[in-house]
DNA sequence: TTTAGTAGTCATAATTTTCTGACTTATTGC
DNA sequence: GCAATAAGTCAGAAAATTATGACTACTAAA
């Protein structure tokens, strides 16, 4: 977490940009999900026992801000906040499942 | 680094195990290095800058333990050790040709 | 014999990450 | 009005990760 995104100085490794991006505890987890359906604050919250408020809140922020998952506000009566992946985001899709099938 | 491995319960989301293998700050460079040539522990504490003994030894030690890299004695007169990929390990570097072809 | 290199370990310290609980704003239902 | 749900934020505490410096054991060279 705390992915410090302005310091990629010194990046030598090429994957390991991307390996940060999904690095922190629940951060795989909140991608495995947002695969399955747009993600609900409240519902991951639920979900991803052994998480908490704060933590959650900073993953989704951290992977809005690379680009991984994009916050949409649905205008309705309760306002619904959605976050939903982004193209970069689907595009790491066949890596995780290459990584399932590994294992 | 120290990634519980005794601890693998609840693992309800498969590619997170070997996302934390690879997870730590120098292990993605470790793994790099480890693909290019076998790795010596002198050498690459020289190669990785800003790493220190400690942690580039329980990151060998982790990767050891979960199998993706094999420790080899080689007994001529100074005794080297290298670190090698295992099978394992090799079966894990076209994830890493994904990764970083995105990024 | 003193120095240098390899391959570490150990205890402790510093830093980062994660967790807890209180609090906020807005809306809906009773 | 009062409680509940959604979606958070904030400060501070706890836990995990990473770094530092000292030390070990062995070999080899000067």
């Amino acid at each position: 977490m705390t992915t410090k995104i302005e310091i990629i100085e010194n990046e030598t490794c090429p994957a390991q940009g991307l390996l940060k991006l999904l690095s922190g505890k629940w951060k795989p987890e909140i991608f495995r999900l947002a695969v399955e359906a747009p993600l609900r604050f409240s519902s991951l919250l639920r979900q991803i026992e052994g998480s908490n408020k704060q933590t959650l809140s900073v993953a989704l922020r951290e992977l809005e801000e690379v680009g991984l998952l994009e916050k949409v506000v649905i205008q309705q009566k309760p306002l619904h906040i959605e976050h939903n992946l982004t193209e970069k985001g689907k595009s790491l899709i066949p890596v995780f499942k290459q990584l399932e099938s590994l294992g």
